[in-house]
DNA sequence: TAGATTGTTAATCGATTAACAATC
DNA sequence: TAGATTGTTAATCGATTAACAATC
């Protein structure tokens, strides 16, 4: 299933939701357009980075007045697929499941978490900003009632492999990967992996040395 | 303040806790070496970019064999500069903030948090992971009082930069911010932005239309 | 020994940056 | 109009990958 949007570049795709933050900023101030001069003072991005990302918005500026910002907004959230919601399961409702439970962002990131999922009795039952956390048994039906497409991993390594085998099974077809286990999945499921240690580790070089970018 | 560790390419760097990890498995299992095909059944890295990796360690290895275990385990972890800790405040204790205090792996990361802060009364005082939350007024006295060089950033967005500016005033060296703010700091101060929503952004496109690496 | 794996140099690939004409 | 900003092509930069001799 091809799009318009096939060849863009990683890095362009991570620094979108930064333009999204700026964008609703401008829009709360009423402000029409946006330039790139604008999105460089409050990103660490040079304005000619910036003019070829738009390029990939499909959205044309004009000279002197730059972007329009309700038309760009809408050309990002489409093109990351954020204009109509994906539903997501949570697997662990630990420290950092609840965490992304709490994250208020989510609905205006295009997800929506229906559900927490935890093998601990003394969890299961438990209400985390809303939502009743879940016995892993009824995991399965959920998913398949629901037509759940997102599984959310924040369990402990050792389960992270068994969990995901069961999301593939029950039909879902991204993972968002918070454990530290590389998943063995299907060519045709998403994975995508959050590591937290990477970003400590630039902080700890950058530290070391003061240099870097 | 240079080092041999100079030029590391910043994707170098973030693969680096993704090898220890696996260097820890190998210890685990008291196997003595590690061959560039080994790492590469265990992380989603071709043998050829890991040999690339290998040689800013400084470690060399042997043909057949591969690199010692113990070597390189030292030399990464000393490179990452996560074999002395560095002690860090975390402030803004509310759902992210604790789940980043309950996250076990900071010990063997070089990282270690010594008190978290937040401004609300009603969090202060509680116990989360074995840390007391303490109140916004001891910040820059414990900070310097304990010679503490990283702050890491858990408040909501619109006080990031106020946070930022007390942990620099009070001597701090590093920020790991994790609000979604782009903080103005002195050129000497090192700061590291996590963005959840950059991940969420590349599984969202990966799925939209199920190609890119 | 034979063959797997290393170290290193060169080639390729892809992203960032520069340059500049077009334009509002 | 003058000048800031866009769009686009070309140049640069840096990281990944390929190729292959060296070696255990």
């Amino acid at each position: 299933m091809s799009s318009i949007y096939n060849n863009i570049p990683l890095p362009t795709i991570r620094r979108m939701p930064g333009y999204l933050r700026v964008l609703q900023d401008f829009q709360k101030e009423q402000e029409e357009w946006i330039t790139t001069t604008n999105f460089s003072s409050h990103l660490s991005l040079k304005p000619i980075q910036i003019r070829k990302d738009m390029v990939y918005t499909g959205i044309t500026g004009t000279p002197r007045l730059g972007f329009e910002v309700d038309k760009l907004t809408q050309a990002i959230r489409k093109m990351l697929g954020w204009d109509n919601p994906s539903e997501a399961v949570l697997i662990g409702a630990g420290a950092l499941g609840s965490a992304l439970l709490g994250y208020k962002g989510f609905a205006a990131h295009g997800l929506k978490i229906v559900a927490p999922f935890d093998s601990n009795d003394s969890i299961v039952g438990n209400n985390i900003h809303g939502l009743v956390v879940q016995p892993m048994e009824k995991l399965e039906d959920l998913i398949v009632r629901m037509g759940i497409s997102i599984g959310i991993i924040t369990v402990p390594d050792d389960s992270g492999q068994s969990i995901a085998d069961r999301l593939i099974a029950a039909g879902i077809q991204g993972i968002w990967n918070f454990s530290s286990v590389k998943l063995k999945v299907p060519s045709y499921i998403m994975v995508q992996k959050e590591d937290i240690a990477s970003g400590l580790a630039v902080l700890s070089v950058k530290m070391k040395n003061e240099i870097l970018p």
